[in-house]
DNA sequence: CTTACGATTCCC
DNA sequence: GGAATCGTAAGG
C-alpha cells in the first residue's frame, strides 16, 4: 500500500527533552516504517517512561551494559530489546549521556494494515483489527521491527524507522497509570495512553488504574 | 560455560 | 493461572 502524504521526522532536539514530557508528547505521533515496497504507518497511542536516574525498573538501573549501551548515545535512537519471544521498541531520550527512554507500547494502524496483518499472521490466524498492534511485542511484529534496528536513528529522513509529526489528531484525553509488567517501582504513574482508544494494550487486572 | 530471569503473548 | 522460549547478564 502506498500513499502520497509527507511525513516529517521529529528532530533530535524533540527527543533530548525530559523523559516524562517526551513520553506524553509522543502520544498521537506517527511511527513510520519502510520495509521492502511497503510503508507502514501507525499512530502511537500508549507509551511508558523509563527514567535516566533512580528508576529501579529501568534496564540501566545497575549501569551500562552491552545491551543498554545505545541508551547513553544520541536521543532519537532506537533501543530494541527482546523479552521471551517478543521484541520491544523504545526511543532514546534526554541529552546524550543520560539513559532515559520511552517504551512504545501500542499504536493504531494508519497505513499498510494489510502488510501488518501479513507480518502478524506468522503467529496467528484471523486476527481482529485491534490485535494487530495492541501491545509492544505485537506492534514490533506488525511493523517488522527486530534487533536489526537496534541503534537506528529515527530522526533521519532516510531511516527505515522514524517517528513523525502529526498535526491533525491531537484532540484526545490522556490517561495515566502504573507501568505494565514490571516488578520494581510498580507504583510510579509513568504509563500514558490515549483514552478510549481500542488499540491501547489490554493489561493484567492486578493493580488498578491510578489516575 | 551454566544458570536465572524477564518492560510478553497466548493458551488452558 | 501457566508455559513458551531466547537473548542478556552475572556467576563459577
Amino acid at each position: 500500500m502506498k500513499n502520497n502524504l509527507k511525513y516529517t521526522a521529529l528532530s533530535q532536539s524533540f527527543f533530548a527533552g525530559e523523559t516524562v514530557g517526551v513520553s506524553k508528547q509522543l502520544l498521537g505521533k506517527f511511527l513510520v516504517r519502510s520495509v521492502g515496497e511497503s510503508r507502514l504507518v501507525a499512530r502511537i497511542v500508549e507509551t511508558e517512561a523509563y527514567l535516566s536516574e533512580q528508576d529501579p525498573a529501568a534496564h540501566t538501573s545497575s549501569g551500562r551494559t552491552e545491551r543498554t549501551k545505545v541508551l547513553y548515545e544520541e536521543p532519537g535512537s532506537a533501543y530494541v530489546f527482546k523479552v521471551h519471544a517478543s521484541c520491544c521498541l523504545n526511543v532514546v531520550v534526554e541529552p546524550e549521556g543520560r539513559p532515559g527512554c520511552v517504551l512504545i507500547r501500542a499504536a493504531e494502524p494508519v497505513v499498510g494494515t494489510e502488510p501488518m496483518r501479513e507480518y502478524r499472521r506468522e503467529s496467528k490466524q484471523e486476527l481482529r483489527e485491534k490485535e494487530l498492534t495492541n501491545g509492544p511485542g505485537k506492534l514490533c511484529q506488525a511493523l517488522s521491527i527486530d534487533l536489526s534496528l537496534y541503534g537506528a536513528d529515527m530522526t533521519s529522513r532516510n531511516s527505515a524507522l522514524r517517528i513523525c509529526e502529526n498535526d491533525s489528531e491531537n484532540n484526545f484525553e490522556m490517561g495515566v497509570s502504573r507501568r505494565v509488567g514490571i516488578s520494581k517501582a510498580v507504583d510510579l504513574p509513568l504509563r500514558f495512553f490515549v483514552e478510549d482508544n481500542k488499540f491501547v494494550s489490554s493489561q493484567p487486572q492486578t493493580g488498578g488504574r491510578l489516575r
